[in-house]
DNA sequence: TTGTAAGCGTTATCAT
DNA sequence: ATGATAACGCTTACAA
């Protein structure tokens, strides 16, 4: 129940000038060294923790990072844990927020935010979000702001991201490479950036391996859910039936495995399936999931450096941009050679 | 770029003392209310935000709580959100640290917690730790802290906790209802409450319908990994092998499905199986796997009102202990009749 | 080398 | 009903 001891404490009981004990603290140069050691020593006794909220104050900086992203899945998670890591490094706290994919818990918790006096932003945008208002109003308040995972062309800030068309590409090649020759994809919200390039990504390996495009092949459904499931058994019931499936992430792979393996199709032999995210469950599965996997830990430990970075250099870092590559795993849904 | 107003701009500007601000700000008793309605009418041009810093500093609360989880896999982070809801109903902000089950790192995370000023803990205790001193500091500085999900007997703390017993009780009742007479359960680590418990329910329900006891088929292993997948590949070896399986969590359920599935062996036929937690993802697999449903969101919601009451409550609140239900889910992997 | 005092933005106590 | 002023814990000119 003892109250945290304060400067004002140390002062008293040595007899000298709270200044001087700040002083002593911060190893100042203009200081006697023995002043200093007894400082020093009587602070590790009474066990003294500087006061961070009166720094904060006096300093403007409340070396607090606030972290808004959609949810709290297996990738964005990882991603935190990343930043998390060179934020502590650095000396920053990190406070995180969930937006649900919701647009007004996106503005809700910029505001809480910007209310608890972060330094600056390290935000992934909701699904649902068109409108940067809440955004933009943080760059004019002059706080660094980093996007990452899902960037936007719509917010100007230093950004961190996947090479997702890469990654679309990977899958696609590999799956052509396979000897598979009617390639379905499932995508998510059609206003979702980081589907949209995964697909284009898929649009060019097939033009690259010259394979006719049919754009009922390309399918878009709610992320995450099983709508997945209704989606692959549209698939599967076309009179021309794909013999592969691509989908841009792990949870909807599950879903048209579901279908697969109803329709009594097998994989990978009538057909090829492989996900995105490499989540630890695709290979716990039979069969076991081809997936491409992104660096998650990687790029939240950039995004966090990026940050920092911004946050010390007086420049604009508005065109800096960094894209990380992903990397496929190939499993059994997708290995027929 | 424009600073944040402060009452001061705004005494300033109309020629008053900040104390009156002040005072029209808090809409305090005696206040004209002329001199009330300006003030107003002026903050919010000028889009005032009381400095939370300052207002902490000051009255000695941050209002913000620390909340220290193992992971943020399902269960938990839908936990958070619970605690995030209540929390900001009542004017708290939520500061969430993960310990990646990591006993060097739940103490970091609670020393960070500490410099950072919060007014209290919510807790979800990392498997490793089995020192409880850091939380035992935190009591001591008089802070409230709730432990919640996994609790521990070496912390007298109010809590919120599943009835794990319950939930192992319930799923192995479920199975023998459906006829199965050699049940096997897969544990957690040996430490670990909520897993010693849930194994408690499993062998109630064996004493309880008179069910002979064999130790062999109690099997402790790593938690979520894929041991689970091991750890079946022996049980199934077994010379009178057992037709049935609960395990304390989905994650080593998926593992024992495989396990299952390689032996050739069908669910619910040849042998059953019930999970932990109803994660999404149960739906999505061949068989459906039946799994215990525990009210996470709730969980999280109850912790955090433990949390809001202790801090107002003058009075210990060491005895409250709050025991929330499970529920089965009864799927395609359990449902023989 | 050390002390004094102002200031960060707010609230609360005391006068007026 | 309003205004000074001290205080929260700390840093930092400036003075000594």
């Amino acid at each position: 129940m003892n109250k945290p001891a304060t400067i004002k404490d140390i002062a008293q009981r040595l007899g000298i000038s709270i200044s001087t004990v700040s002083r002593a603290l911060r190893n100042a140069p203009d200081i006697n060294a023995e002043t200093k050691q007894a400082v020093v020593l009587l602070s590790e006794e009474l066990n003294y923790q500087p006061n961070k909220l009166a720094l904060s104050l006096r300093q403007k900086q409340t070396h607090t990072i606030g972290v808004i992203v959609p949810n709290l899945d297996y990738v964005l998670s990882t991603m935190i844990r990343g930043i998390d890591e060179v934020a502590l490094e650095a000396g920053y706290t990190v406070m995180v927020c969930q937006s649900n994919e919701s647009f007004g818990r996106e503005i809700l918790n910029t505001g809480r935010l910007l209310d608890s006096l972060v330094d600056g932003f390290i935000v992934s945008v909701s699904s649902e979000t068109k409108i940067f208002d809440h955004f933009k109003k943080v760059q004019a308040r002059g706080l660094p702001m980093v996007v990452f995972d899902r960037v936007t062309p719509h917010l100007t800030a230093p950004s961190v991201r996947l090479d997702n068309e890469e990654g679309g590409l990977l899958a696609t090649e590999h799956l052509l490479d396979q000897g598979y020759k009617r390639i379905a994809v499932l995508a998510g919200p059609a206003n979702l950036g980081v589907s949209n390039s995964r697909v284009d990504g898929y649009l060019k390996a097939l033009k690259k391996r010259k394979v006719n495009i049919d754009r009922q092949l390309v399918v878009h459904c709610d992320f995450n859910q099983n709508y997945a499931y209704y989606a692959t058994l549209e698939l599967l019931a076309m009179r021309k039936r794909p013999d592969a499936i691509f989908t841009i992430s792990d949870r909807m792979a599950l879903g048209a495995m579901l279908a697969i393996k109803e329709k009594g199709l097998s994989m990978p032999h009538d057909i090829g399936l492989v996900g995105f995210n490499n989540e630890p469950i695709v290979n716990l599965l039979t069969p076991t999931i081809s997936s491409v996997d992104q660096p998650s830990f990687d790029m939240g430990k950039a995004a966090a450096k990026l940050f920092i970075e911004a946050m010390h250099n007086q420049e604009d870092m508005y065109h800096v941009e960094e894209v990380l590559r992903p990397k496929l795993f190939v499993r059994e849904s997708s290995k027929r050679l």
